[in-house]
DNA sequence: TTGTATGCGTTATCAC
DNA sequence: GTGATAACGCATACAA
């Protein structure tokens, strides 16, 4: 492992100038900076990345917030966000907190050291005033929306799928509408807009038709259950794979299904042929990596495209 | 952005007393820790990580060379691989390749640039050897069968699932098997290792069976369409996204599908009732984080099961 | 139990 | 064009 200086020994020039040929800085005669890369290939001589950071200050990486990794929401996001960051030399490290808020901390705590030079949230396990002091110590981005707080997010038009999906299913004559939802502890922003688009627009909607804590598939089949005691005659599902799962327990055992309604717009809505929703998530990752590198405070909601089946 | 000389001035405490709380040390008097604990916390400071890395030499942060993070297999093991490196207080970040070579090389680059203490390979575009003079730099593991180099991997026993497959096939009279593959450029080990076994378990194999190239789910058209040209009674695919809708594309031409087999075992498999098979990828994941954590050279082939439908 | 001095490997500010 | 030298913020032998 050479270092900078030993590489200014070895080609008798000085620190600052093999430090000029590292950054493509101009000022180095082209016979010199052959010489000097040359010794540097030599030696596979690489820049410490610890030190450059420390001494300037960056890292040229970015944190992300999510729950875990092996949801498809999460995963297109990462998509959009991982492809972005790449082209500007930008990489993503992963922080999965499992919706802990006390992890969610300890995660805050490493952004205000300096480890990335910005945070994606994909999710968030505190209240937004806990982010509020970080905000100061770098750039954070909200992949939710985010009103009433000078940040830059960029967010889904959940509001607009939800509100077309209900009239839809209403013009239908299905007003007993089950919904599944994640987590029941701390409310998600969304989970909070849907059940308030739901006590909206729903005549008798009664929160008795919610399903919690539905995140992965497996989820499914306690709330198809639920559903099916229930009797309601269609189901926002909170994700494709949720909705898939509702779908099938009906079917296994004969009985006619509620309409489904997913979100993600996976393969398996079109192999069980049911409605699902396009929310551009890889668009929504590229473009928080955008608000980041250019330090915006734009509010974007991302348009949706309903797929109906 | 108070720094550790801050703190020392205002408790009147020298650099290293301070270091040694950070750190939590021993050998410093109760009452003092918590003064320089309550000074920190006043003045929000956070030791900054850029300057730890850089005098320790570590960075608690392990780089992952994947292909793309919205894929059912490559998810799952970052799901292990996360969950893991977590627990003992490791980050990871995300080094999308796309099967790029040039790419793959920034990474490894980048590795020796000490930005990372471990690299961990769950895909590779470069041949093995040019891994080679970035073992020194630090620990590599690798997540496929590396046989004549001394490094740590873990890696799923495909050979033994394809050989039970086959001879489960044959058993059933099915002679004339499609296989789906990845990349057609690079041989991936696990390509190599299925056509050898093909070439020899199936007496009449010929390469003209395998359709190349399928990856995520929207392959599995145009391989549909090449099996039937073909009249493959079975097929082996690399997925179960692909397997899907190869099935899907069958029945919907109301014609009898061939036996299809998975290989992630997704719900998806389940609602269409093929075979697949557990690898058991988040295992996977976890065991190359523990031979990394260990700087283990041991060589783990993991276990599968074949989920016959 | 505490403090001094040095090193970690760069970048950046000068002066030449 | 080029080169000393002072940051960058912390950890850690070594002393005391």
């Amino acid at each position: 492992m050479a270092t900078i200086r030993d590489i200014a020994k070895l080609t008798g020039y000085s620190i600052t100038t093999i430090s000029r040929v590292i950054n493509h800085h101009p000022y180095v005669a082209k016979e010199k900076r052959d010489e000097i890369l040359a010794v540097m290939k030599e030696l596979d001589y690489v820049p410490n990345r610890s030190a450059q950071n420390l001494s300037t200050g960056q890292t040229k990486n970015i944190g992300v917030l999510i729950p875990f990794t092996n949801h498809p929401y999460y995963d297109q996001l990462l998509l959009g966000l991982t492809k972005a960051a790449f082209e500007k030399g930008y990489r993503v490290t992963l922080l999965p907190t499992n919706y802990e808020a006390e992890l969610e901390k300890q995660y805050l705590d490493e952004f205000a050291a300096k480890t990335f030079d910005g945070l994606i949230v994909t999710t968030r396990a505190n209240t937004l005033d806990k982010f509020i002091p970080y905000l100061h110590e770098g750039r954070i981005i909200f992949c939710e929306e985010s009103p009433d707080v000078s940040v830059g997010c960029v967010y889904t038009d959940l509001e607009g799928a939800i509100r077309e999906m209900i009239a839809s299913l209403q013009a239908k004559g299905l007003n007993k509408i089950g919904l599944t939802l994640g987590r029941s502890k701390r409310l998600s922003y969304n989970s909070r807009l849907i059940l308030d688009l739901c006590e909206e627009l729903i005549p008798d909607f009664s929160k008795e038709w919610i399903k919690w804590d539905c995140i992965h598939a497996a989820e499914g089949i306690e709330a198809a259950r639920y559903f099916e005691k229930l009797g309601v005659e269609a189901v926002l599902s909170n994700g494709d794979e949720v909705g898939a799962t509702i779908l099938q327990h009906y079917k296994k055992q004969g009985k006619t299904p509620p309409l489904v309604i997913g979100r993600d717009n996976l393969l398996i809505s079109e192999v069980l042929n049911f409605s699902t929703v396009n929310h551009h998530l890889v668009e929504c990752g590229e473009t928080a990596f955008r608000l980041f590198y250019e330090d915006s405070k734009e509010k974007i909601k991302l348009p949706y495209d309903l797929i109906w089946r």
